[in-house]
DNA sequence: CAGCCATGTTTTGTGCACAATATGAGAATT
DNA sequence: AATTCTCATATTGTGCACAAAACATGGCTG
């Protein structure tokens, strides 16, 4: 088991947010579950740390964090900040081509919607924004936008709500226009205006799921994992 | 000695751009240096590598980079796309307080200029950007904005051209003139201008500055820093 | 003489044992 | 009965020793 993998997995099960927050992860408890020394995982639960995805504690340990509405609102005007610049530089530098690539993009997503294939629209629709920040053409912008949208992520799968879910699309399509028109001012509105909406989706659900057991969740992933599966950003 | 403390040293190091690229950096060594034990040291390398300030090649070791004029397009392309969102986020919702901050750190620039005081003159142009991180209020922003003006002073220190650095004070005040106004458009068009002739001030000097040993670096960063002595965003 | 393989040396990676620190229970005291 | 102190336990942090990998040197072969 290679220490990327194990940071692979536990990554995919923090921002899926299966977890419950505040949730000790021992460090002896992982190394039993992957099999591996505790060093490996050790390593690994401190990058995890620096990349903010746990709350270490020194001399206590690794904890699940539990995002609230309030720190979701401090993610979104994240976005919105660097989403609408990305849009102000896209709308004067995309080529034709990558016009077209945004075209089928939120062509795929209309068609995902009428099929009523909720999860590959849902996909889609997180996908817009990686293949936006990919069209920048720019690592260091695409890595930070990498980072706050798996945050939103993990914020959406735990705040979402059925009815919040099922529509978006035109704001998707209203961007690709101002895009493609290459209407800088237009294109920022467009991409605030739905950060903005996005946001105000999320419900105040106070229900955490409540968690299964670390084991049992960390298992699945690992299973999934070795079986080949690679969710979201990597597929599409 | 602690381990928050030889990394800040490190950092200051790289920052500075004091070293040549492609230096190799030795466990062995910079732990004797530091009078630390290896794991310490250790640890601290992995993490800058993680945070892109040096190399890590696995079973190699730690190397300096050198980042070419190309890279620093790509670092300079990044700021303005999370500058020119940061601009059109602070026009909409600076406080007069906040404005009123903002204006008074513009005089001070223009006052160090005045004075012919070259190095506050340099503080105060990089903290200016600081700053209007830090007005946004959000901390993810703040991060990567801090991120990546770092990235830019390792650049502007390798690269830069005695005139260059003698101008751009105009800039910051239209900047600023933009904000207090609230003219979201004039502020990113201000802000995107400004950056890109920070750039084209850059010059392909191709002297590497042939470096001092890593011991005398970093022994003098090392005495700096138990003197008390915190320079630039600290400072501010 | 050039290229290549082998061996010795140096440097990094990993697991382990021990030390330091936090947690929780239980008893003693007010 | 509540609080605090102490001690037992569990968990994390650290240094050390060994393993593995890369580098350099020198000799061998074509």
């Amino acid at each position: 088991m290679q220490e990327e993998e194990i940071h692979a997995v536990l990554t995919r099960v923090l921002l899926a947010g299966r977890l419950p927050g505040g949730l000790k992860l021992g460090e002896h408890h992982l190394a039993e579950i992957f099999g591996v020394s505790r060093e490996r995982v050790r390593k690994v639960l401190h990058r995890l740390g620096a990349e903010r995805l746990l709350d270490m504690v020194r001399n206590r340990g690794a904890f699940t964090l539990a995002p609230d509405l309030r720190e979701g609102h401090v993610v979104y005007e994240a976005r919105r900040i660097l989403e609408s610049g990305m849009a102000a530089h896209l709308a004067a530098n995309l080529t034709p081509a990558q016009i077209e690539r945004l075209r089928r993009h939120v062509e795929a997503e209309a068609e995902a919607l009428r099929c009523g294939d909720q999860a590959t629209w849902q996909r889609l629709s997180a996908e817009f924004h990686y293949l936006l920040a990919e069209l920048t053409g720019n690592p260091l912008v695409q890595r930070h936008a990498q980072e706050l949208i798996s945050r939103t992520l993990m914020l959406v799968k735990r705040y979402e709500t059925s009815a919040g879910s099922a529509c978006g699309c035109d704001e998707h399509r209203a961007i690709f226009r101002a895009l493609a028109a290459r209407e800088r001012g237009k294109a920022v509105k467009a991409m605030t205006t739905h950060l903005s909406l996005v946001e105000t989706r999320l419900r105040p659900t106070l229900c955490e799921p409540v968690g299964p057991s670390v084991e049992d969740v960390v298992t699945e992933e690992l299973a999934r994992h070795q079986a080949g599966v690679v969710p979201l950003a990597e597929a599409g």
